[in-house]
DNA sequence: ACGGCCATGTCCGAAAACCGCGAGACTTCC
DNA sequence: GGAAGTCTCGCGGTTTTCGGACATGGCCGT
């Protein structure tokens, strides 16, 4: 095989206030990844997981979406709320994702209220476990969820 | 991700004097993979193996094929010849098929033959593996292959 | 002559480790 | 006595690792 070809990838950087975002699309227009610049490495790694053999070239994103992303570091929380993403991964991270999404800006959950809303109270540590696979950064936020005391456990990078 | 859309197969089921056999083909109108349809099952796992993601859909082969294949079981035996073929698999397995491909019908080959002929000749054991995941039955002949003292070693199905 | 051992590349299944947690028991300190 | 901090253990899904098995043949020691 390998003259299948491989789906492409763009990947934009975007600027904004607080700094350089990567932001991958693909042909259809929705958000296959994005994180900021200074964790390139991990957003490629999780890229490559999610979207084995594709081929990413750098470039520029769909205005649409290039937009939401800009209004949203500009101060419009909901910017990105319309934005239609795709992801791989297992059922259950898809699951804990689309949770996430369902999160209003603002507001916080803690990894238990996370759990128990995708139907499986007990598997706390799989959801934080998912949440950390999460591959577009800030749209599916993962930095509403806490810990049950109110602390930010881990949230290493 | 999921809506990479897949590459699409077709398979086509010829009818010859020894039984009716699966021929897979691509969009480009190369051999993807060949069986006889007693074995439908191992083909089906082979092909998913090598063309993970891969679409399969019954349909008619190219004329050429078709008539490669219908030729060759008509007694034709190097109607076969000019076919070209397109497998996944790992290096070793392709150079191993290769390889295979350039016995011409009628000679047999032993194990050690074939695994001195890709340039590993201790690679015995591999080889006979490697043989045995060619998905192309027939086309790639791995039944020009038998043990050192002449037996047919294996060769379950 | 005969039997056993080892090399070689790949796949597959099982098992264990890994984690961005939380509950409950226990200790410690007022 | 009570409140707050600490330790231990189990939760569940995914990933990684590891150990076999396999379409054999040559070499070595008996």
């Amino acid at each position: 095989m390998r003259n299948v070809q491989p789906e492409i990838l763009t990947l934009d950087r975007v600027a904004t206030p607080v700094g350089e975002v990567l932001l991958v699309t693909d042909g259809e227009g929705a958000v296959r990844a994005l994180d900021f610049a200074d964790y390139e490495a991990r957003m490629t790694r999780l890229l490559a997981r999610h979207a084995p053999g594709a081929m990413v070239v750098e470039g520029r994103a769909p205005e649409p979406v290039r937009s939401a992303v800009e209004g949203y570091f500009g101060g419009d929380v909901r910017a990105l709320d319309g934005l239609t993403v795709t992801t791989g991964g297992t059922d259950f991270q898809r699951t804990v994702w689309k949770a996430l999404r369902a999160i209003p800006a603002g507001e916080t959950r803690t990894y238990g209220q996370l759990a128990a809303a995708i139907g499986s109270p007990r598997a706390v540590r799989a959801a934080g476990l998912a949440n950390g696979q999460n591959p577009i950064a800030v749209i599916v936020p993962c930095h509403r969820v806490i810990g049950a005391s109110g602390s930010l456990t881990g949230y290493r990078w």
